[in-house]
DNA sequence: AATATTTTGTGATATGTATCACTTTTTCGA
DNA sequence: TCGAAAAAGTGATACATATCACAAAATATT
C-alpha cells in the first residue's frame, strides 16, 4: 500500500509537486473503489466529504434540470470528478455515473484541503484546472445552444473519436437516448440523424459499433450545422 | 492613495484575509478605470495580464459562439471579472462589456498570483469562488437548453428584479435583441412574449421601464415553460 | 431457454420559434 | 434640432424538431 499514490495519475497530474509527507497524508486517507457500468459514483443532493478522482474508466456527468436530468458531458480517466461540487458546496450539485467499468479514488476532503493549503504548486494547479474547466463549460454551452442537432451530434461523434477513444472506430458507450439528452434532442431525432449519416456514407454502424468513414464531412457538419 | 484597497470590495470579499504587506503590493500595482455604457472592458482574443475587478456598475459577459456572439450572463458589482480567463489562459476567452457606467480595478496578474500563493485564506477563497461559479454555469446551461423561450425570459426578468436591481420596478439595461441573445431566441420572439406578458397583466412596460405586477405568475411561467 | 425490459427504427402529425418584410418609435450624433 | 441609425412592434410563412404510435431488435433477468 505504501506510496501507492506516488504513481497515481491523481498526483502525477499535479506536476509531482507534492512532498513525501503530504503524499503520506493522502496515502492514509484515501480509498479506491471499483464501479461497474451503470453504477452511480456521485449522486446529486447527497452529502459529500470526499474529493473524487477517476483513475480509470469512463463516466457521464449529469445534472437535474428544470424538466429532466441532463447529461453535461462525458469524462474519461484520469481526471478529478466533482471538484467544484465538493469544495464549493457540501451537497453534491451534480451526479456522476459510470458508463464503463471504472476505478475511483476517494480522498478525504479535509486532508485534501490541508494539502492544498500547504502546497502552493498544488493549489495553483487546482486553480488552473478550475479556470480551464469553467471556460470549457462556457464554450460547451454556447455550442449546445447555437448549433442545431445535426451539428451537435457530429460534435459528439468527433469528441468520442478524438478525445475519448482516440480512434475512428469505437463502440458507443451510451444509448441513443442518452446521446439525445447530451445534444438536447429527442431519441428519435438522434436516430434519424444517425441514419442520415449512414446513408451519406459518413459513418458505418453495426449495433453500437461506429466507424467514421469520412471525418472531413463530419467536421463540416459540426461547423455548418 | 495609500490603503485605498483596504476598503475596496475586492479585498473585503476575501474575508479581510490579506496582510498589510500584501495590501501594499496590491496598492502599488493596480489601476482604477472608468468605463461608459457600451464600452468594452475585456475583449475576447486579446492578451491579458491583469486580473479585473468590477467595483461598481453592470456588465455583460459574452463569448464568440460557432455562429454568433452570445451573452453568457449579466454581472453586477462587486465581482471579479474574467478570473478564469485571466488565470486559465493568457488570451481572453470571453468578452466583457459595460451595460451601465462602471468602475473597474485592474490588478497586475503576477502580483495577484504572488498574493494568492502567499495567502492560504485568499487562495481558498478564490478556489471556492471558482467552484461556485462553475456549478452556476452548469445550472445555467441546463436551464437555458431545457426551458423554452417563455420560461427563460421570465427567468431573466426575475433575475433582473431580484438579483440585479432588487426591485419590482427597473429599467431594462439591455435591448430586446440582447435579451433574445441571452435566452437563445430571436428579437421578434422576445418582443411577442413581452407583449403577451403585458396583455396578461403580469408586467407593465413604458419604454424600457418595467414593472412586475404579478411575480407569482412570472415564477410559474419560469417553472412551467 | 424463456420472458421481461430496454433499446432501436420509422412514419404521421403537431408546434414553437426562426425568418422575412415592413412600419413605427426611440435614441443618438452632428 | 434635425437627420440618421438603432430599437421596437407585428403579420405571414417556413422549418427543425418534438411528440405520438407502433413494430422490430437487442439485452437483461429469472
Amino acid at each position: 500500500m505504501k506510496n501507492e499514490c506516488l504513481n497515481c495519475a491523481c498526483v502525477m497530474k499535479s506536476m509531482q509537486s507534492l512532498k513525501s509527507c503530504q503524499l503520506e497524508q493522502l496515502e492514509s486517507n484515501h480509498a479506491v473503489v471499483q464501479f461497474r457500468k451503470g453504477d452511480p459514483i456521485i449522486k446529486q443532493g447527497m452529502f459529500s466529504t470526499n474529493v473524487v478522482f477517476l483513475k480509470s474508466g469512463l463516466v457521464k456527468i449529469h445534472i437535474t434540470g428544470p424538466y429532466h436530468e441532463q447529461i453535461v458531458r462525458l469524462a474519461k480517466a484520469p481526471t478529478y470528478l466533482g471538484l467544484p461540487t465538493t469544495i464549493g458546496d457540501k451537497i453534491n450539485q451534480y451526479s456522476v455515473t459510470a458508463v464503463q467499468d471504472s476505478e475511483v479514488c476517494f480522498i478525504d476532503l479535509n486532508i485534501f484541503k490541508r494539502v492544498l493549503e500547504e502546497n502552493k504548486d498544488f493549489s495553483s494547479y487546482i486553480i488552473l484546472e478550475l479556470c480551464k474547466s469553467e471556460l470549457e463549460s462556457y464554450r460547451r454551452c454556447a455550442n449546445r445552444t447555437q448549433k442545431q442537432t445535426r451539428g451537435n451530434l457530429a460534435d459528439v461523434l468527433i469528441d468520442l473519436s478524438e478525445n475519448i477513444f482516440e480512434s475512428d472506430e469505437f463502440v458507443l458507450p451510451i444509448s441513443q437516448s442518452d446521446i439525445g439528452n447530451l445534444v438536447d434532442a429527442s431519441r428519435e431525432s438522434v436516430n434519424r440523424l444517425l441514419s442520415e449519416l449512414i446513408n451519406d456514407g459518413i459513418i458505418r454502424m453495426e449495433g453500437r459499433k461506429i466507424e467514421i468513414l469520412n471525418k472531413p464531412s463530419l467536421q463540416l457538419i459540426s461547423q455548418n450545422g
